[in-house]
Order: C-alpha cells, then structure tokens, then sequence
DNA sequence: CTCCTTTAAATAGCAAGCTATATTTATTTA
DNA sequence: TAAATAAATATAGCTTGCTATTTAAAGGAG
C-alpha cells in the first residue's frame, strides 16, 4: 500500500493560514497601542475614505459576511470609534460615522499596516513583490470561483 | 498635504488573510461530510504519521498555542476522533490516540485538502507553484523572525 | 521531608470569522 | 388597502485563534 505523504509545511493551504495568522499578529502588535483590533481594519479604511455609509454599502466593500461586519460594528461602537445615526430615507437603515478620534488614527494604523507588509516581504525584489502579489490573486480568483459555481 | 492612499486589495497581509479564508472555506466544504473541521486538520495530520502522542510533543508540530490545542482536542474528543489516557509516567501528561474513526478518514480527508490545493492553483506552471511556496516561506520567516525579537 | 519552582494541561475570556434565524421596516401584489 | 414578500440589520450559536491564569503533578533545594 502506498504511503499517505501529505505535510503540512508544504501544502499552499496551510501554508497560507500560517502567514495570515503571522501577518495579524505582526499588524495587532503595532495597532494595538492606538486602541485597534485587526478585525476593524478593513471597516475603518472604508470609512476613512468616505463615512456615513450604511452597512450595506460597506458589505459590498469587505470581502466578509454582514454578521461578522454587525458584530465588528458594535465593538467599534463600544470602543468609541463610530456612531450609528437612524437614516432619514429609510427606517431600515443605520448611517456610520467615524467618531475624531478614529479620524485621528488613519496615518498611524496605515504607517503600522504598511510596515508590517514591508518587514513580510523585506527581501523581495520589486519584481517579486509584484509576481507575490498577482500569485495571490489568482489563487483568491480561482478558490471564489469554485466557491460560487 | 499628501492624500493617504492604501487600499486593502494591494496589501500583502490583506490578501493574505483573504485568500486563506477561501481556502478554510473550500477544505471546510469538502470535510464536512466526513465530520471533520478544518482546524482538526493539522493535529490529525499529526496523529496520522504517529498517535499516542502528548499535547506538549503535537504543540511542538503545529504553529499554534497551547490552549488553541487543548480547545481543539476536547472537541475532537467530544467528536469522537480521539481517546485521551493518562501517561504511566507522568501523572500530568495525556496521551493521545485516534478512534478506528478518525482513522479511517486518513485519505478521504488527505485526498480533500491536495483537492482544494489543485483548486486554488489549477492555472500555476510547476515552477510558479514552486516560486509560489518558496515566497510565502520567505515571508513567514520574515515574520516570524520579527516576532521573536 | 518539606517547601519552592517548574512543567503539562485545562480553563477563562475575548476577537473575528462563519451559517442560520429573527426582527423591523419597505415594497409589491392581490 | 391588507397581506405577502423583500431588504437591512441584529442576534444566536458555533469554531478557531489568541493571551493570561489556574490546577495538578514532578522535581529540586535546603
């Protein structure tokens, strides 16, 4: 009987989960000292770039779930990041605005992401960083498409 | 004053933590049926090569804590994938062993997860696969190296 | 031998992801 | 217009990860 021979260290999927875990821990310790959680990065760089958005609207935005946004939302809330203000068109709808001092935090926590992926890939070329990065796409491409078929 | 441009598509990390969570997702898919979770996977992996095994010897193995394992034992003791009994040795210490279950889901789980690799990288050359893994090798070295000084 | 320290595992408590369901308001249809 | 459907958000309940702390057994120091 053949012998069973899969290693984890060299299985692309395993090998991703590893980093991305390495890559928030790396982003936590920077961001942590301005009152972030890596979770809220991804809301927080939407709504630098425009807020009073609903949460649909910023649902079509993050590649995650509207229940991981709610709850995401919520401790942004508690932690005194946003507020959420009753839409005036539409009874269903929740307006969000960035409290000032998460307006304050937008050049800090974009200095802390961006030095993090620069210590990732601190011995890459351009080139590669460029070839990394299209590789990763293909592979987001590829597993979104199996996933919706 | 100069416009502060990041965008979460062309951030390494983000794409990182993007990608692996299609890649849970399409294992998650394909265990299901077999009663398996993903995060099961790497200690099964483990148990697979060589069971009886302690906590402490499988926390050597994984990328992940102590209590990440101790969690995730319990529920695959609860699951019916592994017996816990106490070392004649050392009264502290559990060893681990695999149900008849658990182990006859060795290669329909193994056959799942090099399914899912294919997937994600079905239009990559073998030297782009190659290129691929070495990078994110380079990358979660970099990391880790960071995060231990 | 007793006390202190170390070690192995378990537990508490939290974040962030998911699916499934409930709730509330709008909209459409009969 | 009343009832049914759809849409926006919230909630329930789970897994997997983390840090920090607790518990129980072993090992060492005096």
């Amino acid at each position: 009987m053949q012998e069973m021979t899969f290693e984890k260290d060299s299985s692309t999927g395993y090998l991703t989960n590893h980093m991305a875990r390495l890559f928030v821990a790396g982003l936590q310790r920077r961001i942590k000292p301005l009152g972030l959680m890596t979770g809220q990065f991804p809301a927080l760089l939407a709504l630098w770039s425009k807020d009073g958005r609903s949460q649909k609207e910023l649902i079509q935005l993050l590649d995650i779930e509207q229940a991981t946004l709610a709850n995401t939302l919520s401790r942004m809330e508690r932690d005194g990041l946003i507020n959420r203000r009753p839409s005036e068109d539409d009874g269903r709808v929740q307006l969000i605005y960035l409290t000032e001092a998460a307006k304050a935090l937008e050049k800090p926590a974009i200095l802390a992401a961006q030095e993090t992926n620069a210590i990732a890939l601190k011995d890459f070329s351009d080139e590669e960083k460029k070839q990394f990065m299209e590789m990763m796409w293909r592979a987001i491409s590829a597993l979104q498409e199996e996933a919706t078929s």
